[in-house]
Formats: structure tokens, C-alpha cells, sequence
DNA sequence: CTACTATTTAGAAAAACATCTAATTAGATA
DNA sequence: TATCTAATTAGATGTTTTTCTAAATAGTAG
């Protein structure tokens, strides 16, 4: 997977907005474009850039593609802070 | 400070393997400089953006400029994430 | 099969980014 | 003060990113 593309697709507003869009719910491209002012193919761009880095699945239903967030790379990503951070939990020794 | 700052730093490979090393102990300049196949002019516009970033400091000592890990930080992002992810903690309950 | 709707792909253009070399600043020491 | 060292700033350049319009795909429904 890698850490590049993950926090390149998290670097950028929009993609992170789409995905607290998506937190309450699955929704379709076309619902998600109308919370932005910007054409269905650049959505369309941020969309993909946030498969590719595996954020969010999709599903397709009849007519309509479903974006979900994939939560288990959100927890990978927090995993990395967390070692950055030192140690992996509550520090509390010396 | 920003998110979109923060996740933007923390997007670039340079630059999250120098939170990495700092996360050691803090380093010069020059130091962090030597891990990498760069010029100093270089790692300097890196060390700048992680300092508007916030994620790290710098402390004059001498004729050296250390740079550390701002940790802070590093948690504000996970508590984003954490947000993200749903609830906050260890969910459990329907 | 045709027409409609939802979405993606292609191509172009402007803006932002990463990197280099050369020049500059700031502090330390002789 | 002159010079040496550590680091930053300036300016140039090639690459990547974000966005648009227009065209293509894919699936639905008549």
C-alpha cells in the first residue's frame, strides 16, 4: 500500500472532507459532488486518488457507484503516528 | 495551524523520515542533512516546512540549529483520524 | 435497440512542489 | 577584523497536482 500515497491522498481538503463525508455513511459520487462546488470529473479524480491510496471501497448499485471509508487504513495511518510518536500507547515509565 | 499544513507536510517520504530520525533525538541541520543523498539547500526548505507545520522545533546551540519532534502535534492529527475512524476510543456498544 | 443517467477518461492549462547551484546570513574562533 | 563553518535564502527548472471542458463508457429503462 504505502504510506506515501496514503498521506498524499489525506494532504489534500477535499479528499479529506469526502471522507467525513463518507464516515456517517456510504454515498454516491453524485451525492458527494453536491456538497462541493467543482464538476463531477474532478470529484470524479479525488475519488480515485482515494481508492488508489485503498481510503474508501466502492460498490456499484444499479446505476450508481457507493464510495465507503475503508477504516482500516485510517487505523494503519494512526499506527505510524503512534510510532512516531513514541512508544504505542499510554507512556507512563521511565 | 491547520490541517491541511500538517497533512501536507507529513505527505512527502524526505520529510516523514526526518520526523522519523528526530524522533530519536534531536538533530542538527547538518546531521539530519547526512542521511540523505541532498543538498543542504534542500533539506533546509524541508526542515521549513516541517517548522510551519509545527511539527517540529528548533533550538540555537552554538553555531548548530537543532530541530526536534514536536509530538503535540503528532496527537492532534491522530485525534483527527481517531474522529474519522468513528467514536473516539475503543467502541464496543451497539 | 435507443435514449437517458451516472460516472469516468482524456487532454489542456495554471498553480504548487522538490530540487539544484550560487549567494547570503549569522555565529565562532583565530 | 578576517575567516571559517553551519545553515538559510534566492532564483531557476522540471515534475506533480488540481482543475476544467469535452468526449467516452456503462448500465437502466423505455
Amino acid at each position: 500500500m504505502g504510506f506515501a500515497e496514503t498521506f498524499k491522498a489525506l494532504s489534500d481538503p477535499v479528499r479529506r472532507e469526502i471522507l467525513m463525508l463518507l464516515k456517517e455513511k456510504p454515498l454516491s459520487a453524485g451525492e458527494i459532488g453536491s456538497h462541493f462546488e467543482m464538476t463531477g470529473a474532478t470529484i470524479s479524480y479525488h475519488l480515485n486518488i482515494l481508492k488508489k491510496a485503498d481510503l474508501v471501497t466502492e460498490e456499484r448499485e444499479k446505476n450508481f457507484i457507493f464510495y465507503d471509508l475503508n477504516v482500516s487504513v485510517v487505523e494503519e495511518v494512526m499506527l505510524w503516528l503512534s510510532d512516531l510518536r513514541g512508544g504505542d500507547g499510554d507512556e507512563k515509565r521511565t
